[in-house]
DNA sequence: GTGGTCTAGACCACG
DNA sequence: GTGGTCTAGACCACG
């Protein structure tokens, strides 16, 4: 488990392990088959409440990325190198979705938010 | 006055005014000088609480989009267009940062995600 | 009539209006017998309304620095110089005790408020 | 919590609350970590409203002294003495530009000023 | 009529 | 339990 977790930031706790762990997935950093640590021993690791971690497992097992084997633990599912390109691009699509309004109210065209982007990158 | 208040979207609803309003400031669609409703009819004609305009007319005139004049309203801020483009760059800046940090954190180079951006702008 | 009003300051313009005012007499710059412009020609000038006015002229009066009669309008009183230095200090400590107590909240000693004083004044 | 609050000061409440805490914070009363009281345990010791003490809250935080953690609270902000010296000075200095150009209409020098700030010190 | 402030109580997400 | 947000209504100073 290679998390960072920010207490100060905007975004909930359970959402911040949830992105990571699932970037992680569909990345292939973490592979199929692969058990995650059991959610009390994640909780002490990461100084977090297992509620937290529990929320967070839940979105992951919600969207096929693990499943769980009841008294065994948490597997990372098994997905094709497309399957995971897929669903990588849908991570970050329903994000862009709202960022992008958000970049279109202000007043700027895709050309200004490319020079923008590639100022940050 | 033309505002779209969404009660579906994580935003706080001052947070919507303050960026809504901004907007139209920033891309001069409100010229300065311009006299905003009083707060207590914008809060009627947008069924909000008047505490929830004022927060939203605070953090406006915090960033000088608006001042103040007791007893007569709030007005549209003298601003350059050099300073409008400036200021609009700036409300989109800060959120691009977080959202490429979670573009990248999925592996997406800068290119990628232009394509993608493309798709959906 | 040589008179600054702000209207985005935080201070009342009847205040704004006394203060200075008051200021010019205590001064000597308006001397006694000086007939004061009439309320609304006064409010013309200043471009303000004329209950302000009449609330500046109103607290003039109430500490002795103008009197009215009744229909002919309203002068500066007689002061001796010796008047005019007690009531310009009486002025300025009334809120320097106000000044001073924040200053000391904030842990600086009568010394190194002078020292920033000196720097800015 | 060693709060004041005056109802008959001028100062709106949630300002003097700021203003105190902030004192104390920068003076070093209050140490980095320190956990402020939750802002409802607040509104009821010091018998005002969770939105006066929320707003003071929020101006801390603007300003950096505090920090808050979802869940568990705010914390004052960790600041080298130097930086703590800075902001000090800062706080005063806006009000004392203020302050001085009042002096400074009633026709006081600095050495004047300041042998009457010597008197009521 | 205008903004500034405050209250008491409520519902919610997060942990 | 913690903070975040919101409401409906109130009182006040200023103009």
């Amino acid at each position: 488990m290679n998390i960072a977790i920010s207490n100060t930031s905007d975004k909930p706790i359970y959402q911040q392990l949830f992105e990571q762990i699932s970037a992680q997935i569909l990345k292939g950093e973490l592979e199929s088959g692969y058990s995650l640590p059991p959610i009390r021993q994640a909780a002490t690791e990461l100084r977090v409440s297992i509620i937290t971690v529990k929320k967070a497992w839940e979105e992951l097992e919600r969207l096929g990325l693990i499943y769980t084997v009841t008294g065994k633990g948490c597997f990372v599912a098994e997905l094709s190198p497309d399957e995971m390109l897929q669903r990588r691009k849908e991570m970050i699509l329903k994000q862009m979705m709202i960022d992008i309004s958000y970049y279109k109210s202000f007043g700027f065209t895709i050309e200004e938010v490319y020079e923008l982007l590639k100022e940050v990158y």
